[in-house]
DNA sequence: CAGGTCGGCATTTTT
DNA sequence: TGCCGACCTG
């Protein structure tokens, strides 16, 4: 029965999928455009593998680019061979790197149980390595200073390394981040921890210094898959090199034309020079697309077509024509947000038949545009889920409670230890804990471990020496009961002991959100089920508490993992984490020019064409409507900002396009047109240009107001012409660094300086 | 030591 | 606008 329900879904592949599906050993890639059925032939590929060329499960890995589709592949493939692919790996790299670190660390001088510090703590980490050498902080911000580094880690840069290179060089910000890397690293280690990007450099690190247990892995992955390989960073290139090397049987599949994470470290040449990397690779492209109407796919090549860094390749469909896009003017994000709303609701009415909530997505460029639609939406009473913004994991108490469990599973966690030692409070204040720092340091031993003896310790206050070695005694004892107790009732003791409801209950009404997190968190405890880690081996399992398993799952679990598709309700999230989805009704809102593409895309030809892919990512997870929408002002951080309509929406073809005004607008536009009667004075100063009409759609506000962006000539009342060569804050605080053709360089204040735009070159 | 207030600053996107 | 950190006060 499964053997003929592999060969059965072979047979319902178009050609070019089936030659990808049926392809056997040696390097291959698939060029897989938007909606043309990637994951049918990824996991048909190895069914196929499985059951036509008897390859043991065993010996193939998988990499996805999340969690929820690594399950659902394994799924998928079970479904497919009848039973679970066991002792497949499947995963992200993040995920896969942890469990082959898992296993070796102690090679790397880590402890097996080592906890993985996430951005967060990585960046306090960055902190206090930054204090403790004695660098301002203001000077040298410590978000750049972590940006900087990760983008070595993906480079697969050494501190040494960088040390070398940047350690004497004139950029003084590269010469400081020489000295933090080195002892950045060094307080992981010590803590027994590492960052995410570790997650991938160090396995590498490991394959590539021990042969033997790069040996072991080359000879138990026979076959390796990659899925998003457009994504990937060099790390991740070396790592599947590295595994590959031998047999060279690598299939990836991606879709240059979606790379969205440069940002991120990810590099294009990956995909793009995959061929020359790969010699020999069998090169299979698919371009018929299954999801999309024409309509849509018309309006996303000619989108695309304006990117010049691209293999190029045309998409096709079957379903022809199809409801035209729909570009909507909107007076603010407010009323943005009413129009999806309305819209949403109208259509829903139309079925329940035709459409349920969780048929419509509504997607924006930057997280902060939830608020709005949120508002919207809880006023409404239209059902919604947000992925992504405030994570669970990352709001306080929840890291609070997790802080107690990290320092439970792992004693040299500093960083947990600092986050709790005084939460709930019990008398342990800053000069107690500076104090602690500095004898533990004097020593060279841990917190934890010097907090247990705290009144043995010089200059230690007395009280607060005796509440650290209680403190110490508690964990200690938690620690204890963590090995044989399982995670769920585990929590629910500690958060009982701690008090921990009682303390938030007396913060006041926000408490009682905050408690409710912490049930939510207690109830995935007591739901987590180490059995059902189904990408663990046994022994493997064996080898850590529930506890480790747990931390290590939340650690790494993403925001779109957390989608539930079975509740009904309309999804918003950012177009990043769009990608690989798809949605009979698509909503793209704050098509601005400024906000998508974000101005500072304007600086490099490479990141307007990344900012135009994230676009075209939007626009092709639509199956059957794509909604536009842009205001023209919109609050940001708590400033206004007008903007005229997205280039990009422009680039569709206006034959596809059906321009509309909001209904707020509409009522506007009526009473204006109405002679002797104007419309109310702030809105005429707020649009510019007073200018109202259904045609504004590629009507900019203000043609004479200057756009701050390098290389822009302006013109200035006393100072003359000159060109903009840097802008930095925004909304009343923008400014710009001008260099004025008579009288140089000057720094200006834009709300001052009334600047205008010179139309002469 | 704890809690409050004030000023400065930042918003791109995330495993 | 909203958060974080520095500083001040009881």
């Amino acid at each position: 029965m499964p053997r003929s329900s592999v060969s059965e879904l072979l047979d319902s592949l178009n050609p070019e999928q089936r030659v990808a599906a049926e392809h056997f050993e040696g390097p291959s890639l698939v060029l897989a455009g938007a909606g043309s059925g990637k994951t049918r032939v990824l996991t048909t590929r190895i069914a196929h593998l499985v059951q036509e060329h008897g390859v043991p499960p065993e010996r193939i890995l998988a990499v996805t680019f999340t969690n929820k589709a690594a399950g659902e592949m394994r799924e998928r493939i079970g479904g497919l061979l009848g039973g679970e692919p066991r002792g497949m790996w499947v995963g992200t790299f993040h995920a896969l790197g942890v469990r082959i670190l898992r296993r070796h660390a102690p090679r790397l001088g880590w402890e097996r149980t080592f906890t993985i510090f996430d951005a967060e703590q990585s960046l306090r980490q960055v902190k206090r390595t930054l204090e403790s050498l004695d660098f301002d902080p203001k000077r040298f911000n410590p978000k750049g200073v972590r940006s900087m580094m990760s983008g070595a880690k993906n480079q697969l840069v050494t501190p040494g390394q960088f040390q070398q290179e940047h350690g004497e060089g004139f950029d003084l910000f590269a010469r400081a981040v020489a000295k933090v890397y080195p002892a950045y690293q060094a307080a992981l280690k010590d803590q027994n921890a590492m960052d995410f990007d570790d997650l991938l450099v160090k396995p590498v690190e490991l394959l590539q210094n021990d042969q033997t247990v790069l040996g072991e892995y080359r000879r138990r992955f026979a076959f390796l898959l990659v899925d998003e390989y457009q994504d990937t960073n060099h790390a991740q290139f070396r790592f599947l090199q590295l595994l590959a090397a031998e047999h060279g049987n690598l299939m990836v599949v991606g879709d240059d034309d979606q790379s969205i994470y440069g940002w991120r470290g990810a590099d294009l040449r990956n995909i793009l020079d995959f061929e020359s990397t790969w010699p020999g690779s069998m090169v299979v492209r698919l371009e018929r697309n299954y999801r999309s109407t024409a309509v849509i796919l018309e309006a996303a090549n000619q989108v695309i077509a304006e990117n010049v860094n691209r293999k190029g390749k045309t998409l096709r469909t079957d379903r022809e024509g199809g409801e035209k896009i729909g570009v909507v003017e909107c007076f603010d994000e407010n009323d943005e947000a009413r129009v999806v709303v309305d819209e949403i609701k109208a259509r829903y009415q139309n079925g329940p038949a035709l459409h349920n909530y969780r048929d419509f997505a509504v997607l924006y460029r930057t997280n902060a545009q939830s608020r709005a639609l949120e508002d919207a939406f809880r006023r409404s009473g239209v059902p919604y889920q947000i992925v992504g913004g405030v994570r669970f994991y990352e709001r306080r108490e929840i890291q609070d409670v997790m802080g107690y469990l990290r320092l439970v599973s792992n004693p040299l966690d500093e960083d947990a230890f600092l986050r709790v030692v005084n939460y709930p409070r019990r008398g342990i204040g800053n000069t107690t804990v500076a104090r602690l720092r500095e004898a533990a340091a004097a020593e060279g031993a841990g917190l934890l471990e010097a907090a247990s003896r705290a009144t043995t310790l010089p200059n230690v206050p007395t009280g607060g020496a005796r509440q650290l070695e209680a403190f110490a005694e508690l964990v200690s004892t938690w620690s204890a009961r963590a090995a044989t107790t399982r995670v769920g009732p585990l929590l629910e003791a500690l958060v009982d002991e701690l008090g921990l409801y009682k303390a938030l209950e007396d913060e006041g009404p926000e408490g009682e959100d905050r408690i409710d997190n912490v049930k939510e968190l207690i109830a995935g405890a007591l739901d987590f089920n180490a059995e059902l880690l189904d990408e663990l081996d046994p022994e493997e399992i064996d080898a850590f508490s529930e506890l480790d398993l747990f931390l290590q799952r939340v650690a790494l679990v993403a925001d779109v993992d957390r989608l539930d598709g079975d509740v009904d309700s309309v999804t918003m999230m950012t177009l990043h984490n769009a990608k690989g989805l798809e949605f009979p009704v698509v909503f793209i809102t704050g098509l601005e020019d400024g906000l998508f593409p974000l101005s500072r895309a304007y600086d490099e030809p490479a990141t307007m064409e990344e900012e135009r892919r994230l676009f075209y990512v939007g626009v092709t997870r639509a199956r059957d409507t794509l909604i536009l929408c842009h205001a023209r002002q919109r609050r940001r951080a708590g400033e206004y900002m007008y903007g005229r309509l997205s280039p990009f929406a422009e680039s569709i073809p206006e034959a596809l396009l059906v321009p509309r005004v909001s209904p707020r607008l509409e009522s506007n536009h009526r009473r204006s047109s109405t002679p002797h009667r104007s419309r109310p004075r702030f809105e005429a100063e707020k649009a510019g240009s007073g200018f109202v009409s259904e045609e504004t759609f590629d009507t900019p506000i203000n043609q004479d107001a200057p756009r701050y962006v390098k290389g822009e000539r302006v013109l200035h009342a006393t100072f003359g012409s000159g060109t903009v060569k840097e802008v930095t804050g925004f909304g009343k605080d923008t400014k710009v660094t001008v260099d004025f053709d008579d009288v140089g360089r000057k720094r200006l204040l834009v709300r001052y300086a009334n600047l205008e735009k010179d139309w002469t070159m």
